[in-house]
DNA sequence: GATGAAAATCGAACCGGTTCGATAGTCCGG
DNA sequence: CCGGACTATCGAACCGGTTCGATTTTCATC
């Protein structure tokens, strides 16, 4: 591998003097600026990034930190984010956290070693201890998904309160009453607030919500599947079923189909977050999306904005919460 | 952030002896480790992987290169490294090529810059060139998935002929005579393999392949609907469908689905590889599964065999291959 | 107590760049 | 023709480690 000293000796000039035409051809004279070219050429000189990166300070990298690479909701974010940064000369290390909150610590510490340019983080946990992490990450950073309360940083999300209200307000329009509703971890920003806006839509349209309707499924395949069943042996059975996410309501609909029911026939469902095959799925579940592309497209743009120009670095955390889609199936009926 | 000589310092030796002391603690006396421990944990040292990885000429991080993060044959082979890197204190570094060779070329070569220990690499394509490409790269690999004629490189991956041969012989012992196969691009090795597999036990069977019962779908769902359409409006439709990947079978399902066909009722449809949910998918397809568990496992080992130990490194390359499972389902009725 | 080998430690060079203050050269106005 | 302001280039220090040959220390042996 060619190094820069080689370059300098064919072109006959001082290492620095080459660095500074590479980095700032504008300051070299015409002449030097060729020579140095075709040295570069000749000897097929290509920096060293790791080096490059330790002398600087800082690399021409962009960590994204997420809890399950594999989740579809994270597939637009991270094609949106790589195509951006490539634009600008930069270059995205995914890493996944499994969603534990020590391994994701240890994730970007590694990062940080690495002296990335920036971060986008999908936040797997919560609490003081966990925020004062995140504030002492110095690099810039957008937080997304997950808002959580205490940090002052860039967030870039989906409006979860109405993600859950919407949904609700459409069992109620089709004359559903005793509408169930598989909640996620309410710690988290996102489940906590689908749960508000299931609540308080209900109670704003004067229904009340049986307690034994409302269970917890932890946002898992495993826990919302137990929890689907819980509702399913109910005497008086709920008329509808809203899952707080794709995990738990496909679950439900598995318990459904395993126990025998039919959907919408007997129980409609219906679900905040889409899946791959969705339209495969049969019924074709009635859902609320987040529009990913847009949410990856702002993650990439703010982050790259906090990057490059000190201006934007310097701008306090902003705040970006996008309406989510309805999404028509065929899995909810009129009662 | 403290330095070496921040530790050299304070505990009163040279530079050079605290690197021997934190990379070899043996070779230096009891006193001077303890001095230099006891220093380190007094300024809080923590070596710079960057300056290491200059200074050595290869990091702690290794590699691995797919063409879709987001596809469910990843996940479990991502894990897998990842749980037994972390195990032998290497970070796994993922980054995705959606499947354009240029973009992967890109990405080995970025890798390579960062120094990267191994890498772990789904080929995204085939020919002399990439041959040439992949050859050239000289640090420790395993290839997986893809196997590409002409690299000399481990490779991981399934009997994919098995699993074309596997579908077939099942449909043909329920009766089914008429049978279609929505082929992936036959440039690809797994494509091939399958196709061969399905046209093999065909001929062995003794039953003749109509040539518009085998169309092609590119691996890729739009690809897959359109061919799966051109087999539904045939006057003669095939009794049974096998489709070469998920993605073309779940398209078949939904060309079905649309134009009325009743699944198995109508036609059956089997397919080579799993996707998240397909047991709410209905009708739960028949399938043969990759053992994804257990490919991961193995490229995990193997990779950092050949890193950790020299004698491996200098073994000639080998393949792993593994034969699929047949996962039951109720797409494919008795004719 | 001298001798020699082994063990411990050190200094300097190196990995491959960047950056900044100093120096040399160029151009212009007075 | 001289002083001043730029412009172009250079040298050296630096980023934070590793490594290897050289030097010093230790210790057993004679």
């Amino acid at each position: 591998m060619a190094t820069i000293r080689d370059v300098a000796k064919l072109a006959d000039v001082s290492v620095s003097t080459v660095s500074l035409a590479l980095s700032n051809p504008g300051r070299v004279s015409q002449k030097t600026l060729e020579k140095i070219r075709s040295a570069v050429a000749a000897v097929g000189y290509v920096a060293d990034p790791l080096a490059q990166s330790l002398a600087r300070g800082r690399s021409k990298m962009i960590g994204l930190v997420v809890g399950n690479v594999g989740n579809p909701f994270f597939g637009d974010i991270r094609r949106e984010l790589e195509n951006y940064a490539l634009e600008h000369e930069h270059f995205v290390l995914i890493t996944d956290s499994s969603g534990k909150p020590e391994r994701e610590q240890a994730l970007v510490e590694h990062l940080i070693g690495l002296k990335i340019a920036g971060l986008a983080l999908a936040p797997s946990s919560f609490g003081a201890d966990y925020v004062k992490f995140v504030e002492s990450i110095k690099v810039p950073m957008v937080c997304f998904d997950q808002k959580v309360a205490g940090i002052e940083r860039d967030f870039v999300g989906s409006d979860n309160y109405l993600a859950g209200a919407m949904l609700t307000e459409h069992l109620l329009q089709l004359g559903h009453r005793r509408i169930a509703f598989i909640a996620g971890p309410q710690h988290m920003h996102t489940a906590s607030e689908r749960y508000r806006g299931f609540m308080e839509t209900m109670a704003s349209a004067g229904v009340e919500v049986n307690p034994n309707y409302v269970v917890d499924g932890q946002f898992t395949r495993s826990a919302g599947y137990e929890a689907a069943m819980r509702l399913l042996i109910q005497p008086e059975r709920p008329t509808a079923i809203l899952g707080a996410n794709n995990a738990v309501a496909l679950a439900a609909l598995q318990a459904m189909q395993e126990l025998g029911f039919n959907c919408p026939g007997d129980i409609s469902l219906c679900m905040i977050d889409d899946v791959q095959w969705s339209n495969v799925i049969t019924p074709r579940i009635t859902m609320v999306v987040q529009d990913t592309l847009k949410l990856g497209g702002i993650i990439a743009r703010r982050l790259l904005q906090r990057i490059t120009s000190s201006d934007a670095a310097a701008e306090p955390a902003q705040d970006f919460v996008l309406s989510p889609k309805f999404v028509p199936g065929n899995s909810c009926r009129r009662v």
